[in-house]
DNA sequence: GTGTTATTGCGAATCGTTCGCAATAAGCCT
DNA sequence: AGGCTTATTGCGAACGATTCGCAATAACAC
């Protein structure tokens, strides 16, 4: 997506230029404003491959641009998640609260127990549980949270196809 | 209520004694102990007409048996919930965990957001996840749970039957 | 009964998260 | 560009939920 005014053309499409503007728009559409913590809180988040916890996100952030306060990561998360940037997850009652970026339509989670992966799913089976509990029901769904762990297809032991390696954490 | 050990015919049947009973066996099968707290913990959750958090079993059972430990009502907690016999759950990301007894098929949970009224689902829904995951995903489903948030049917205003009273926490 | 050891009760400690408030800086208006 | 308003920050302290360490207690197997 080019830029949002009228740049003649734009050389190259940078896509973290283009995450950062979205964030500034989402803000100011919503009457606040766009700080330096936000940005870093918000690049943290698309830069990582994982969930992360509000501790890790702030350690990142303070590897990205030390001074970056606890508190305000903490603040930039949970106003992000009220504008529909991201969303807070939480994968077992032991462990803190996991955020990620928000994409529409995956609210399906599959934690695999015996490797720690995390897998998404925006399959049709949200949108089935929706209909079933409106017609069924009368229940109206505004979320739908969907949490499943076992074992994920690799680590299953009926697929004994990939020899696991030693550190499992990596490997499916 | 009939003696624990012999008795030759039990006048009544007593659910609350069957359920200590319960408690002590699985205990003892696991070379654990029945203690006092623990059935104080036990018999306020059963009880109970609604999910409790930690705090409120805590309050609840020092009111049943004063001295009652918080340390000891956590302990009891997640001993049950090992063995089985209860459930913790997370309704929201903010709020703290709360305690419900297990039955096995209840992993489906609809929270109504104008009332707070929690109800259980044992449907189908549950094994039809669990299938879909194995064979569509060769993923293989320990737990399932599925947390919906939502109107539930007599707040929903698709259905303004009930006309609904001052106090919505109470009415649905 | 007696002995072994799981369990309790207590307070302090930990963890994740939020709060209060003075200082700062974003972004709107000229 | 400069000023004004007020949203936001940074800091530390406060918080609520949960866990821990450890000596004292009490279940239950023999």
């Amino acid at each position: 997506m080019p830029s949002a005014d009228s740049p003649p053309i734009p050389a190259l499409y940078d896509p973290a230029e283009a995450m950062d503007r979205i964030l500034g728009e989402t803000l100011r559409r919503h009457g606040r404003r766009l700080t330096g913590p936000r940005r870093t809180v918000w690049r943290t988040l698309y830069a990582a491959d994982e969930h992360l916890t509000a501790g890790q996100v702030t350690e990142r952030a303070q590897a990205a641009d030390p001074g970056t306060n606890r508190a305000s990561v903490y603040r930039a998360l949970s106003l992000f998640a009220e504008l529909g940037l991201v969303r807070e997850l939480r994968l077992g009652a032991d462990q803190p609260s996991r955020w990620e970026t928000a994409h529409a339509d995956d609210q399906f989670h599959l934690v695999c127990e015996e490797c720690g992966q995390v897998d998404h799913h925006a399959g049709r089976l949200v949108e089935q549980v929706r209909s079933h509990l409106e017609n069924r029901h009368g229940f109206k769904a505004r979320k739908v949270e969907l949490h499943v762990s076992g074992q994920c297809a690799r680590c299953s032991p009926r697929n004994p196809t990939d020899t696991k390696r030693s550190s499992p954490k990596q490997n499916c």
